[in-house]
DNA sequence: GTCTATAGCTAGATAGAC
DNA sequence: GTCTATCTAGCTATAGAC
């Protein structure tokens, strides 16, 4: 067979940048196949369910990200929760491009698109959810106050983002980092 | 000159409906028209700028109710600042029809749609920000401490709508607003 | 596996009757 | 002011050469 001219990764990169940026309905298949160096039809080749399969494909990735860099960190019990939490914040940070990138689920949860990606995207939020759980049970929470707190911080990380992008001012997701620290820290 | 068919206040609402449901790109001109009763032709008649026009008037009545709804009551010193906080909260909730609908906002503020519509986006968020640090001055914090605490409220709002949506669980951002009035009240 | 070319459709937008 | 009919551009998706 002919090579691949751009390895999964670099597949997968380019798709999930487009899908984030500009959501399901906003994503054109010239855009993504833009944004690969693919031309349209190899982009075919390789998902054959079109744009649909493609994002199923970026939440995937999605989740699996999540589940190594916050889930993972957040519950690794041989590093102490000050430090989990120090390294789950660092990866937040570069997840979201210190508060410029939009979260591709946050992109995906539009009334078009959620019949389709509901599953997916509600397991990846809930990832999130049971890393920050575990974090805070860690420290000596209990379940109730430990689960509040994880939906505080989530929230936080996504709403941040969303003020940021709409006042175009990145230092409201910086500094709600700062104060996700502090909900467990303190 | 002909009767109009449906009066400015019905049209607003049921394209404000579609837009917020379906973003920008989602949002077609057969959607609104279908939303509001009347034919595609007949919505450039109205709005002669097209989908453009139609989200900057939509974009001003949010606005519009926010400076009414939130920053107004938010601000309003004839009334005790608890009382204030509570109106304004039971405000967001009818707003966001207890967390089942998508903040116009949020669904502006993808990549393809920012640049036209920044500073109308940048203005309500402001404007639900300068209510909350007002608040926050009439109980006694500091000029610092408002600012934090009015970020972390909206921030709130925001993520608890985008977790809600995700995770498809109305309970997120009902009990969300509990924590917004702890935050002030405790 | 990747490409050019194109089919078939739907989008945004306009013309012109009433 | 509202409508039917229509234009053009862009979309998703496919066919078929290499």
């Amino acid at each position: 067979m002919r090579p691949q001219k751009v390895d999964d990764q670099q597949l997968m990169t380019g798709l999930m940048e487009v899908i984030r940026a500009k959501g399901f309905e906003g994503a054109s298949m010239n855009d993504l196949a833009e944004a690969t160096g693919l031309k349209k039809a190899s982009l075919y080749h390789r998902f054959p369910g079109g744009k649909q399969e493609i994002t199923e494909a970026v939440l995937a990735f999605t989740q699996a990200w999540g589940r190594t860099h916050i889930h993972g960190v957040l519950t690794n019990s041989s590093i102490a929760p000050a430090e989990r939490l120090k390294t789950a914040i660092a990866n937040i940070r570069s997840l979201y491009r210190d508060g410029e990138a939009i979260c591709v689920l946050r992109a995906l949860t539009m009334d078009p698109s959620l019949p389709i990606f509901n599953s997916q995207i509600g397991n990846s939020f809930q990832g999130w959810l049971d890393g920050f759980v575990q974090l805070g049970k860690d420290l000596g929470m209990d379940h109730r106050l430990a689960q509040q707190r994880a939906i505080q911080a989530l929230a936080w990380v996504q709403g941040s983002l969303v003020i940021s992008k709409g006042l175009d001012d990145l230092t409201v997701f910086q500094g709600i980092l700062k104060d996700i620290e502090r909900l467990y820290i303190d």
